[in-house]
RNA sequence: GCGCUCUUAGCUCAGCUGGAUAGAGCAACGCCCUUCUAAGGCGUAGGCCAAUGGUUCGAAUCCAUUAGGGCGUACCA
């Protein structure tokens, strides 16, 4: 809809216009100050300019009414239009809010090490680029989600030691004594005893086997991290293995020409040319790579494979490595402007007022797994997509565990059931019901089906500015007023029936719309659990 | 020290490219079930948008400085 009116505008005044939401829903429905940017030039006041714009549109189709109030400039859309198009949402369901938008994106996210499964931070991480994935879907982008398993540096050793050191602990009931780093948790016992039942007791034992049992290891390490997304409903199209990538690690140095020196027996990348605050080393005395090596080969690969445009979510700490991988792109010969790199802020947890208690048994970690079991996979979705990505973030969760208006979950859920329940509770057909117009309803209803479909643009706006909170907020409002409506207004066995619930039926389409790009499920009944 | 980032109601957070009286939820205090689930609705109270200065018709929003918090500043991932 603001597409429509921004580009009637756009054609009407031969600039462009900045739309904006009124103050107040009683201005109308889309407002703009451009009076006030037209009032220097022209020298006139923008009370005056605005009236005459406003007296210059002529009754449409499209605009029920054009106002100007203290300099603003206020269009209300026509019913008609209003109940055209939500008749049309309601008839192409599968296509309401949908767009073509064809371009291929490459979306890197999550990316978690394969030593152990996944932490609350990761989770932020990953919801917050499974609610990106969806949307640009639905927007009709061709893109795909990676997952860069980092299966080839120390932290892979570090696995196959914290395997033996569990297995000699519990399963050959050795004391042995703990390095200062090493990965812990229960997850290790089913990998030690599997190691034990495929290789041997001497696997445990053999510092030289270490590598080896890593791994064989980290794939059963992957299995638990695809668990614990596909709990909260996430999924990757591709995972890409930073072992795989050697192979091709000379060509990639040739390929980065002056931008790759050797000194002192390292090779470094000349980095600092390009803005980093240093050369950084990608080869070390001994011949291993560094972590950098493999980001380079991996965005080589990435490159190479062709998109248009490329996100990589990354953990807030990793801020610093922003400069030296967007170097290395740049001297591979691509635009790192291509490269997008959001950060995902640390998360911290509460619980009843009190920092949440990290468990021993899960290495001091707040498991991911452990907060889906507690609050479940919807409000630890809606959670983390409802607030901006990029600051760090302290929640709750005895919030989320409550089953009523605070907890917001619940409170859309409500509105999508209670919309359910009226239209099941009707005696009319659904032929009855398509069939009616939207038309002369009263106010309160052409608000809240205006709201309704708002959705398009909000997806639109909340992938293109990568603000994948702004459809928790909407959904919020949405729900509010459906709310509101079902309070103030009798539905079942008035004159209106088949209208208002055409009208609702419109902003359950939305409702379900909306929670289902935010990996939720809409309930068509809700019932209440007794503690 | 340097770099990035944040600071909005008691708490947790929204506030889009500067625009009309600063917004939710929670917590507090009232009111509304002979109504399609009260898991709801209505209302009251609560703010010098960290501070100062600048840009302009107009600033929570842009710029600079200051203060305070977070993160980074590895041949660790």
């Amino acid at each position: 809809m603001k597409q429509r009116v921004s580009a009637l505008l756009r054609e009407k005044f031969g600039r462009e216009v900045v739309l904006e939401k009124p103050r107040d829903r009683s201005f109308g429905h889309f407002a703009t100050p451009i009076a006030f940017s037209m009032a220097k030039e022209l020298r006139e006041s923008p009370m005056k300019i605005a009236e005459e714009l406003a007296s210059s549109f002529s009754e449409s189709d499209f605009f029920s009414s054009v106002d100007s109030v203290k300099g603003y400039l206020n269009f209300r859309l026509s019913e008609n239009f209003l109940s055209e198009y939500g008749a049309w949402a309601l008839e192409n369901p599968d296509q309401f809010a949908k767009q073509e938008k064809n371009e291929k994106i490459l979306l890197e996210f999550v990316s978690a090490n394969p030593t152990g499964p996944l932490h609350i931070g990761h989770a932020r991480g990953a919801v917050y680029g499974d609610t990106l994935y969806r949307l640009a879907k639905h927007l009709g982008y061709d893109i795909t989600a990676e997952y860069y398993v980092n299966d080839a540096g120390n932290q892979i050793d570090l696995l196959g030691l914290s395997i033996q050191l569990y297995g000699r602990e519990n399963i050959l009931k050795e004391s042995v004594e703990y390095p200062q780093s090493y990965y812990r948790g229960d997850y290790l016992a089913p990998l030690a005893q599997d190691a034990v039942d495929k290789f041997g007791k001497e696997i445990l034992s053999d510092e030289s086997r270490q590598k080896e049992l890593a791994l064989w290891a980290k794939d059963g390490v992957m299995e638990i991290i695809k668990k614990d997304l596909a709990d909260t409903n996430i999924f990757f199209d591709t995972f890409v293995y930073e072992s795989s990538l050697y192979e091709d690690w000379d060509r990639v140095m040739a390929k980065m020409g002056d931008g790759i020196y050797k000194k002192e027996d390292k090779v470094f990348i000349a980095s600092s040319q390009k803005g980093d605050d240093s050369d950084r080393v990608v080869v070390r005395e001994d011949g291993r790579p560094t972590y950098l090596a493999g980001d380079i080969v991996y965005h080589n690969q990435k490159f190479e494979r062709g998109y248009e445009n490329y996100i990589n979510i990354w953990g807030a700490d990793h801020h610093g490595y922003i400069a030296r991988v967007k170097a290395a792109v740049e001297f591979l010969g691509y635009e790192s402007s291509k490269l997008e790199i959001l950060l995902s802020q640390m998360v911290s947890l509460l619980k009843d007022g009190e920092p949440y208690k990290m468990s021993k048994r899960a290495g001091n970690v707040i498991l991911m797994s452990d907060i889906v079991k507690e609050i479940g996979s919807d409000a630890l979705r809606f959670i983390f997509a409802s607030k901006k990505s990029d600051t760090a973030l302290e929640f709750d969760l005895s919030e989320f565990k409550k089953q009523d208006s605070s907890n917001p979950i619940f409170y859309i859920q409500y509105a999508h059931a209670r919309i359910k329940t009226i239209i099941s509770k009707s005696d009319l057909s659904e032929d009855d019901i398509m069939a009616a117009t939207l038309k002369n309803l009263g106010e309160n209803a052409d608000n809240l089906l205006f709201d309704a479909l708002l959705l398009p643009e909000i997806i639109e706006d909340a992938f293109s500015s990568r603000q994948v909170q702004k459809l928790p907020e909407y959904l919020k409002s949405l729900a509010s007023s459906l709310h509101k409506f079902y309070y103030d207004c009798r539905i079942i066995g008035t004159e209106n029936e088949a209208k208002l619930l055409k009208l609702l039926m419109i902003v359950g389409l939305s409702l379900k719309t909306g929670l289902s790009l935010m990996g939720i499920e809409a309930k068509d009944y809700m019932t209440k659990e007794d503690d």
